[in-house]
DNA sequence: TTGTAAGCGTTATCAC
DNA sequence: GTGATAACGCTTACAA
């Protein structure tokens, strides 16, 4: 068994709510109390039991971290990484612990979160999707249960501190740039199409092709559920029309990696015969051959920025719905060109 | 305040004892009994309190994940995320949950693994690296803590239960494969040196290459902490060499990715001027271009074996000392190519 | 088969 | 400033 607080206060001659005392740093507790209480734990070797004493102060310290339904598989996307990493660091700095659900079915997840929520597990929830209609989102809000949104909420969102990125805006950006290079025809590569990002990415790039005086194309949007892999018949099929695009945005640097060897097998080379801006700004879209065009979503700080909200919330119920843009920003690589007439 | 086990056996006319035992589905409780107070259960919408449960059991049901001390920069590598993976899906098999630390430095992760320990956050430990004396493993060792790693032990490998890779004979089989495709002169970049892992490929390299009847050469051996940065000038004083290699064994994936990026700085083409095996076989090798021929490590495996294992030691301490090898396969694809003399 | 009561290791509310 | 004492919500002997 190991070292109570208990054991402390009989070595150091003192109660134990004073011993308490002393690691709250009470400052109704004498300095020479305090002294000699330190002495004794270092001595015994004491460390505060977490359990005991978030069973006591109805608090945790722990930040439950929720990633979408295709569960465990979100780890293979670089996004996934690079929050948890914002994540992390956040929690460290605050000095809180993180927990991860590993469900993988929505369902699953669902349980997952409300056994976080009831269980007392943790004190404050991240959700690293937002998606439409998410049974998640309404159990949370109903709990009045303080948790963030990554992302854009599908609805209440004037109640849901979220930290996003305009990806409207960005997507608009992005597409502009691809116009600017001469491109006209340009298709759209996006995932999931209940994900809030998709639906709002896709909504900047109509507006910047309506903006255009360009028609939208439906034969031109495709969406892939599978970052990687299946993407090949959509490609297939995309080039295989009449007026194939001559330029493509993805919402993923990974799915753009995807696409980049797609069109691999069908002899075509990027940016020679088709340009490619993507999103997220991945280590791999530095590295890939070609590098890609991405735009950088800044998504180590969405993580970062999540905490600091998630923890002044904790601390203060009341503080107010919040909505945290994090600016976006185009990076020109080498798989766009312009597009010769 | 949430519903409590009172409040269920009040509601139901038991005990709160006998609501505890329905919740562990003891058989020494009536069916009758039970299907009333599961009924009132889900009429009041309780869930057990966790905190209290673990208070009461002494055991959180709970893993402790440990990164390795670059911290959170760990989550660029791919390989964390898939043994996360790994992980999560082995975690939520067996009705885990599993907590990350955060901490960046050394001294940190040390002293979150106390406090998680200690502080009877979790019932078990993964340490998701393995390097040359770790006060961690020290200490866990003294605690008789269950704990596996995730990799080959420095020391004491008889007392700790780990899951790896044969990875001496992986690297061996690798460097085998170039030499076979008439490399003579094959250099080795790898990581962090402390790194077990990096000290038993280095090994596997030299025995291959003893076999072989050549000469192990010191300035062909590189070692680079920074992943994919910081590669260029190493690999600019490999290449400037009188005799530069003509192959090159990497122990990472991503690093790889950074080395085919300085060579194409310096004018040069993998295969065709260089070959390239490296280790991993993330999802980036089969993307990359050229497509990486990687050593295929079972990453995936590697999270969720090591999480049976130490489940099964968590749940009897007698359990015996293991060492479980995941076996590795080297997937060819397009960065290597035979040597014309 | 069920109930009573002690205990898990803290914090928090009173007293003094 | 410090000490009793009662929670916190559950599990688990020990009784019945």
């Amino acid at each position: 068994m190991n070292v109570t607080i208990k054991d402390v206060a009989k070595a150091a001659n003192v109660s134990p709510s004073t011993v308490s005392r002393v690691i709250a740093d009470s400052p109704r507790i004498s300095e020479k109390t305090k002294r000699k209480v330190r002495k004794v734990m270092e001595e015994l070797g004491y460390h505060p039991n977490f359990i005991a004493r978030s069973l006591a102060s109805q608090s945790t310290q722990v930040l439950g971290i929720v990633f979408p339904g295709s569960g465990n598989l979100a780890f293979q996307n670089p996004f996934f990484s690079e929050v948890l990493r914002g994540i992390s660091e956040g929690a460290h700095d605050k000095h809180y612990g993180i927990q991860l659900t590993t469900g993988i079915t929505e369902d699953e997840i669902y349980h997952e979160v409300v056994q976080m929520v009831q269980g007392g597990r943790v004190d404050g929830i991240i959700l690293l999707y937002s998606k439409i209609k998410d049974e998640v989102v309404d159990y949370l809000l109903e709990k009045d249960f303080p948790f963030v949104i990554v992302g854009k909420p599908y609805e209440h969102a004037e109640r849901i501190t979220h930290v996003d990125n305009d990806n409207v805006e960005a997507a608009k950006q992005a597409t502009e740039y691809l116009l600017e290079l001469g491109h006209e025809r340009i298709g759209f590569i996006g995932g999931n199409e209940k994900l809030m990002v998709t639906v709002t990415r896709l909504e900047g790039y109509q507006q910047a092709l309506k903006n255009a005086g360009l028609p939208v194309r439906e034969e031109y949007i495709i969406h892939e559920d599978f970052l990687v892999s299946g993407g090949k018949q959509a490609i297939l099929k995309l080039m295989s029309l009449a007026e194939p695009p001559t330029a493509l945005l993805v919402t993923d640097d990974l799915m753009a990696l995807g696409v980049l060897q797609s069109l691999h097998l069908f002899g075509m080379e990027v940016p020679r015969d088709l340009s490619l801006v993507s999103f997220n700004n991945a280590l791999i879209s530095r590295l890939s051959n070609p590098s890609l065009t991405s735009v950088d979503i800044g998504i180590f700080d969405l993580g970062m920025e999540a905490v600091k909200q998630l923890v002044a919330k904790i601390k203060n119920n009341r503080e107010p719905v919040k909505r945290v843009i994090i600016p976006h920003q185009l990076i020109k690589r080498s798989s766009c060109a312009e597009h010769k007439k």
